[in-house]
RNA sequence: GCCCGGGUGGCGGAAUUGGUAGACGCGCUGGACUCAAAAUCCAGUUUCAGCAAUGAAGUGCGGGUUCGAUUCCCGCCCCGGGUACCA
């Protein structure tokens, strides 16, 4: 009676495919219940320990659902496009369709080696014509939509009311005034370029060291070419507010409202001394207008040219061309010394009635605001520093009443820095009749905002971090936009009976230096004529990888449909998603970008939520032990050996450190899925990934963990598969009590999430009937019902062996019997000065006053009493007899 | 710097409306079975002292609240993740 898992896991996998067991359709008799996996990204790698971790938590739950009476969505797909394949074509000339695919089916069949009850009728494939058809489709609703600010919410572009004056300018004004509202653009933009990957890539997908995230060289650099955008910050305070209503971590909820940054302060206007213009600035602190003592312009202003004087235009320029030749990186890594440049003109404090100098600094970003800062160097960090390293003036307005003597004076001098609260001084202008001295800062902020109303020369304004999303590449394998250039200028999207665009026949993937896309070398793809002769010229450049996965949720609901991107009414009843479990590592891009779309979707009518994903849940990552000599570098753990719990080098016999590290190629601690399975199993991978730890932890991978959950599931074989232990007649009180303990246990944990916690009660229950020897009938096919979602093969496999039909996968969740979990005696821990001392079993409906005598009364109690007194006696009951002694 | 997490035995981790710290598993120790080994089963296993009964200490560190704190409050230290001149 060997475990024979090899066997039977194959047998029951087969099983549940060939019968389609775990297909679903949408049935509004029956609850609905979407459970999503973020899909992969087919690599040539295969399937590594992290996926099945997440794959296997969504699993169990949707198993558990289903057996809770839900109808469950629980597809699977592959994020397909994307860099790699590319580069294998330009290395060996193979279609990236070609390794795509071989990819796919390798992932699929790993997949399936883990018993996964997906639902494979619906599997897509963003790189699939079928699939991206629909990409194309949703771009050009995007290209066709306006938002509408007041009513918050996009419209079609149709309805976009077009101002008269506008109108006045003739047709080709209307047509730019048209382009400027659309969610998607084409303009030149100043972009990141990859030298590396030879492509553009999203501010998003550069990181703050300066490498590029897709490749993780540092070789980015700023280029201007003409880009697709999305207009995404348009939707800033709808994505803001979304948040509120989702049940998601709250780190990835702070995450998005972190990179959305909204702040909320005022534009002033600056009357420049000697020119007919103003200079308008964004600050979250009106208030602080006193102080300002100078202002400061980004090197790109608009009116750098204007603003400086004669005098001054070499070092302007000589300035503004270093800054041109820096990247943002080096402006904010060489942060610690402040640049600049005098303009050698004066704005004028509309306040102080004061000449303050205008300076151009690279502290200011173009991007932000309106380019140009009011600089109050008395109370904020950067200014400050600013006005030292050039001998500024600092006028102190905000007395530091909490700071204690020293710092106060300085800061009263002009000579520290206080960004904190303080009292107004110095903020009064009597001439004016502005008086803001004695102010809460509230009142100041509005105070001074409603004076600048009144006068025209500022107003109350939000302003957001998110930039415009760029939203094309260079490269070959990715979605065709749909859209063609005509020889006189107009865009134009193709025609939805003409989708998809697919992507041409070519033998060279290699991009161009120059920025152009490898689809510019496909000439007959490229050309086209209209119908009236008109020449013009496709899109060359293609979508970012997160095109398809910004939507595929939607077709996974409807997945052969060619009429339509996905019935409304399946949409209607399987969204929103109820679960979706993913890598933080998509926090930010893929669940905003994600988020937009389906906000364009929903405010066009085509979806019915108005956010998609209703419960987020982030698996941690798996790492894995790694060894280090005492000197810090890394030795792969083929030449490392364990002796009495230390780690020594096989070669040199140096003892090593063990560190935890992400399981890497050149650390030789990579764990395949595949040997895994076939050494110990399906179940007992699924097991032990869900037993390492909490599912949101991180957590490091142990071969004698996965032993350890294996010699589990070998214990549940042995002793439910040996139809011996297995009787007919009246079940042990003891019995029954553990095992509706355990139905309890395990449901509610699974609802939580909290999988490792559902297991151990599933391994107390096993040694309780290890100890008991047999179990009646009825409990050992309870028990298989219990570990089904966990363990699907290893409950088949008993379910079968009690005689019964296939498949135990579909029979409800037993009920809890709460008579069974009813105790009539409680042991009651008794302390003395709150360290319990012995335990004191009594009737758990004993009246406390009686608890209490029998804890004094017991013999036990003698020793701890002795020569004290009892001061108070404290029970709870069902949990503790604490009793207080002086 | 700022924003989130997190620090519990040799190891992974349990336990928080404040109520027996260390469930469950790994490892280790001992025993049973065996000619022997593997496999399996049984028992023990926070640390220190003790033959033992038992006692003391103990959830990153220092304070506090409480009959009682891993859990709550104040002040720190360390680790992981995110973010960074956003005015």
């Amino acid at each position: 009676m060997e475990y024979n898992f090899s066997e039977f896991e194959k047998k029951w996998q087969k099983y549940w495919l060939d019968n389609k067991v775990f297909a679903s359709e949408a049935d509004t008799s029956k609850p609905k219940f979407y459970c999503l996996d973020m899909f992969p990204y087919p690599s040539g790698a295969g399937l590594h320990v992290g996926h099945p971790e997440g794959y296997t938590a969504t699993d169990i739950v949707c198993r558990y659902k289903r057996a809770k009476g839900f109808n469950v969505l629980h597809p699977m797909g592959w994020d397909a496009f994307g860099l790699p394949a590319e580069q294998y074509a330009i290395q060996t000339g193979t279609h990236p369709a070609i390794t795509t695919q071989k990819n796919c089916d390798t992932f699929r069949r790993q997949i399936q080696s883990l018993g996964l009850s997906y639902d494979w009728d619906r599997e897509i494939n963003t790189t699939d014509p079928a699939y991206f058809k629909w990409t194309q489709w949703i771009f050009i609703r995007l290209y066709n939509t306006w938002f509408d600010a007041e009513l918050q919410k996009g419209r079609p572009i149709s309805e976009l009311p077009i101002p008269a004056n506008i109108k006045q300018q003739g047709s080709e004004a209307v047509t730019r005034y048209i382009e400027s509202k659309r969610l998607a653009y084409y303009d030149n933009a100043q972009v990141w370029w990859c030298n590396h990957c030879k492509t553009v890539c999203a501010n998003e997908e550069v990181l703050n060291d300066g490498s590029h995230e897709k490749c993780g060289t540092k070789e980015v650099e700023r280029r201007f070419l003409k880009q697709w955008m999305l207009r995404i910050p348009l939707y800033a305070e709808r994505l803001l507010q979304g948040l509120d209503g989702l049940d998601w971590p709250a780190g990835v909820k702070d995450m998005q409202r972190n990179w959305i940054g909204k702040s909320t302060g005022a534009e002033v206007d600056f009357e420049i001394d000697g020119l007919n213009k103003k200079l308008k600035v964004y600050t979250t602190r009106p208030d602080t207008l006193f102080g300002a003592t100078y202002m400061v312009i980004a090197p790109e202003h608009e009116l750098v040219n204007v603003i400086t004087t004669e005098a001054q235009k070499v070092d302007v320029e000589n300035y503004i061309k270093a800054a041109a030749l820096k990247s943002d990186l080096d402006r904010t890594e060489l942060s610690k010394e402040k640049t600049g440049v005098f303009t050698g003109r004066y704005a004028i404090n509309p306040l102080t009635g004061k000449q303050i100098p205008i300076w151009i600094a690279d502290y200011v970003l173009t991007g932000y605001g309106t380019g140009a800062i009011m600089a109050v160097p008395a109370h904020d960090t950067r200014d400050f520093e600013f006005a030292k390293t050039f001998n500024l003036p600092v006028v102190c307005i905000l007395d530091p009443k909490e700071a204690d003597d020293t710092l106060r004076e300085k800061v009263l001098a002009g000579d520290a820095c206080w960004t904190e609260d303080g009292a107004y001084i110095n903020s009064a202008n009597p001439v004016l009749g502005l008086n803001i001295n004695g102010m809460s800062k509230q009142d100041g902020i509005s105070t001074v905002i409603g004076w600048l109303g009144d006068r025209g020369i500022g107003k109350a304004t939000v302003n957001f971090k998110i930039r415009d999303w760029l939203f094309s590449r260079q490269r070959y394998w990715g979605e065709p936009f749909p859209i063609i250039h005509w020889e006189d200028g107009e865009i134009s999207v193709v025609e939805d009976e003409n989708l998809p665009v697919e992507l041409p026949k070519t033998d060279k993937y290699q991009p161009g230096d120059s920025g152009e896309s490898p689809l510019a070398n496909a000439t007959e793809w490229l050309q086209v004529v209209d119908k009236i002769g008109r020449k013009g010229r496709r899109e060359t450049n293609t979508m970012p990888q997160w095109a398809g996965s910004c939507w595929y949720y939607l077709r996974y609901i409807d997945p052969k449909n060619d009429k339509e991107p996905f019935s409304k009414v399946k949409e209607n009843y399987w969204m929103p998603v109820d679960l979706y479990v993913g890598g933080a590592e998509h926090a930010v891009l893929h669940l905003l970008y994600s988020r937009f779309w389906h906000k364009v979707l929903f405010d066009l009518g085509i979806v019915s939520t108005d956010e998609p994903y209703q419960k987020l849940y982030n698996q941690g990552m798996i790492l894995a032990f790694a060894y280090e000599t005492a000197a810090g570098s890394k030795v792969t753990s083929d030449l490392v050996e364990e002796k009495d719990g230390k780690y020594f080098h096989t070669q040199t016999g140096e003892e090593l450190k063990q560190i935890v590290a992400k399981m890497s190629k050149s650390l030789k601690n990579v764990v395949n899925p595949d040997d895994v399975v076939s050494s110990y199993g399906a179940d007992s991978l699924r097991l032990y990934e869900m037993f390492m730890g909490p599912l949101d932890a991180t957590k490091p991978w142990t071969e004698t963990g996965v032993k350890g959950v294996y010699n589990f599931l070998k214990r549940v074989y042995y002793f439910f598969a040996d139809t011996n232990n297995i009787v007919d007649g009246e079940e042990d009180k003891e019995t029954l009590k553990a095992l509706h303990q355990t139905i309890k246990k395990v449901g509610d944990d699974v609802e939580d999430m909290k999988f490792n916690t559902a297991i151990s009660q599933m391994m107390i229950f096993t040694n309780h009937c290890y100890k008991m020897k047999k179990v009646t009938r009825e409990t050992a096919e309870t028990f298989a019902k219990v570990i089904a979602p966990f363990a699907p093969h290893l409950a088949e496999e008993l379910w079968a062996i009690y005689g019964n039909e296939p498949s135990v996968s579909l029979l409800p969740w037993p009920s809890v019997n709460e008579k069974f979990l009813v105790e009539d005696v409680f042991a009651y821990p008794v302390s003395f000065n709150g360290k319990t001392r012995f335990n004191l079993e009594l009737p758990v409906d004993m009246p406390v006053a009686e608890v209490e005598k029998a804890a004094l009364a017991h013999e036990s109690s003698a020793r701890w009493m002795e020569g004290k007194q009892v001061v108070k006696v404290v029970i709870v009951p069902k949990k503790i007899v604490n009793i207080v002694l002086k």
